[in-house]
DNA sequence: CTTATAGTGAGAATTAATTATCATCTCGTC
DNA sequence: GACGAGATGATAATTAATTCTCACTATAAG
């Protein structure tokens, strides 16, 4: 019985600590100084989706991110200057309105744009 | 055989008959009879992003969509069948009470994903 | 200790979308 | 007809994200 490596739960606490969901490469970074590769992340984050861990968030024009799927419905956030994904709780509701008739409508995602606080608050980036 | 010029007319005149964006492959299908290249597709596409006659469409795990800049604000529909993307008029509103204090909101997207007409007809899933 | 097994990192390979290259073609002008 | 600027299409090249390969490692079991 194969235990979980410790890249696995770092992985996993980092996913749950964040803010948003978040992308491979920032998974890397942020494990840094454990000299963590991006095969593995990859790897681990490609298995948490398949075992119904972790969602992948398909951000327009760059690259999927990653959050714990036990998050109650919500959207998301780019923030246009340091790219990073905020989560946004509630949604707008009144979709079904808007889809034309005979469409059937599944999911929807909603997607804000701008300038997160940090970056609003640094004159220039 | 269309006179070279023609392929420009002719790519401005699908998007403006599209009932949504058209990606760049979709554009070159549809003019497939006119021998059009999709070198000179993604040209004419770039163009006219350029100029600010096209929009640019990007698709969460897609080809970049096209549509003209005219339209005024709506959103989208993307079919999980045919991928097909279908604008859909109107808008949720009430995105800044979801925007965290301190974010500034410049622009946002809603995405609905479903069944098309034509797909939720056809009996095959 | 010895072995079996899953985990790992570096880097190669793949994939899909898009852009660049370049020889050729078109058309208005001479 | 010849000319030249711009347009074109086939294909090579590029780009970014992701997956694959493989030799090596740590751990646990025997």
């Amino acid at each position: 019985m194969p235990r979980p490596s410790d890249h696995a739960v770092a992985v996993t606490r980092l996913l749950e600590e964040a803010q948003g969901p978040l992308s491979a490469d920032e998974v890397r970074q942020a494990l840094a100084e454990t000299g963590i590769g991006i095969a593995t992340v990859y790897r681990l984050l490609k298995r948490g989706v398949e075992d119904g861990r972790y969602i992948p968030i398909e951000i327009p024009n760059g690259p999927t991110h990653y959050e714990p799927a036990d998050r109650p419905h919500h959207h998301h956030f780019e923030c246009l200057t340091c790219h990073r994904v905020y989560d946004v709780m509630g949604c707008p509701g009144h979709l079904d309105e808007l889809t034309p008739e005979g469409f059937s409508l599944e999911s929807h995602d909603v997607l804000l744009r701008g300038h997160c606080v940090t970056c609003s608050e640094t004159p220039t980036p």
